[in-house]
DNA sequence: AGATACCCCTGTTAGC
DNA sequence: TGCTAACAGGGGTATC
């Protein structure tokens, strides 16, 4: 379940070992993977990102892209990042429920397996980063779920994985953002992928107009959850930080919009940014194997949480059976005394 | 145009 | 023990 804080923790891995390499191929392997690619040719070809002739079907268009291209940046806004290419193309990357973009370094010494020497700690090295190091330069087979694999320069490789296919790598062109800022975190571009231009920005964005969109807020007739999860009035929000900001800022999810006032609004907003920055400091949250960053290591939030996934135990602060409803066919645990 | 129901997908788990 | 049904989730799309 990437949310924010997942998607930042994969954006700064792939930002620390893709901006300079070219891309020599790309693989698309799962229809699902490009199916909103289509959408996007019009705009693609448009900008001169690609030939009416190369934009003869999706998965053509992935390769045609993406191929010989070189990657300049990683940017990301909400769940969304994308890497920008030399040439202005922007591959766009939704891990959806269970993707993982796992990247793997050239092993130095030019075999399949590190030697056995290789799998020593070195001077410092804890266990878990020597786990991280290992599988970076071995790889963990999943080819089962393997949606598309990405090879580059000097032996790098990044495989998008994605068991439940909700996933998607959508290449488009770049699109001028309304407000003149930085369209995501990660680059000084002021431009937005055409995919994402009903995507807002999110609730770390510097950028972010708090007043509008509390104004947007407290205009809409939803639940408090279902207003948070809107990612056209705000994004990176997913099911896990809406349940543990409602509940930091004491606030039911099932409230109605209009009902809280501005400064409840922006108690719900600051609480759930808070949570956010504080899982991205601890690699976010790992509620099953599903999600891992670039090394295929989880997060460790889980056992911060308050709230998401404790229905039927004790409130962390009063004790209370904390209560499970559903919301718009998503479901909410709240603490019926603390909220 | 805003709100809502439904759909996609698969591994896990609860219930019979 | 073995089967079925429910569940989890983001977001696009169709419909009211």
């Amino acid at each position: 379940m990437p949310e924010l804080p997942e998607v930042e923790t994969v954006r700064i891995g792939l930002a620390r070992h893709l901006p300079g390499l070219k891309i020599t191929s790309a693989k698309a392997l799962h229809p699902r993977l490009w199916r909103h690619q289509i959408k996007m040719v019009p705009g693609l070809v448009n900008a001169g990102l690609l030939t009416p002739k190369q934009a003869l079907n999706p998965e053509e268009v992935f390769a045609s892209v993406l191929t010989g291209n070189r990657v300049k940046t990683v940017a990301r806004r909400g769940k969304f990042m994308w890497l920008v290419l030399e040439n202005g193309a922007l591959a766009v990357i939704h891990l959806g429920m269970s993707g993982q973009a796992l990247l793997h370094e050239p092993n130095p010494s030019g075999k399949e397996t590190p030697d056995a020497s290789e799998y020593l700690a070195e001077p410092g090295e804890s266990p878990t980063d020597l786990t991280a190091r290992l599988v970076r330069r071995q790889g963990k087979p999943d080819d089962k779920h393997l949606r598309a694999l990405l090879e580059l320069e000097h032996g790098y490789r990044l495989r998008f994985i994605d068991q439940r296919t909700f996933g998607h790598i959508t290449v488009c062109a770049p699109l001028a953002t309304e407000d003149g800022y930085p369209g995501g975190f990660g680059s000084e571009l002021a431009v937005i992928p055409e995919y994402l231009s009903h995507i807002e920005r999110d609730l770390l964005d510097e950028a972010l107009d708090v007043d509008r969109l509390i104004k947007r807020l407290k205009n809409t007739h939803r639940p408090v959850k279902t207003a948070l999860l809107d990612q056209g009035l705000v994004s990176g929000v997913g099911s896990i930080y809406a349940d543990e900001g409602c509940f930091l800022a004491g606030v039911r999810p099932g409230k109605m919009s209009h009902r809280l006032s501005a400064k409840q609004w922006h108690d719900v907003l600051e609480a759930t940014a808070e949570v956010m920055r504080r899982a991205l400091e601890v690699g976010g949250t790992s509620f099953d194997s599903l999600y891992v960053n670039v090394d295929g290591a989880p997060g460790f939030f889980a056992r911060s949480l308050n709230v998401y996934g404790r229905a039927g135990k004790p409130c962390k602060t009063c004790g209370n059976v904390l209560q499970k409803t559903v919301i718009q066919g998503r479901s909410a645990v709240f603490c019926s005394h603390c909220q």
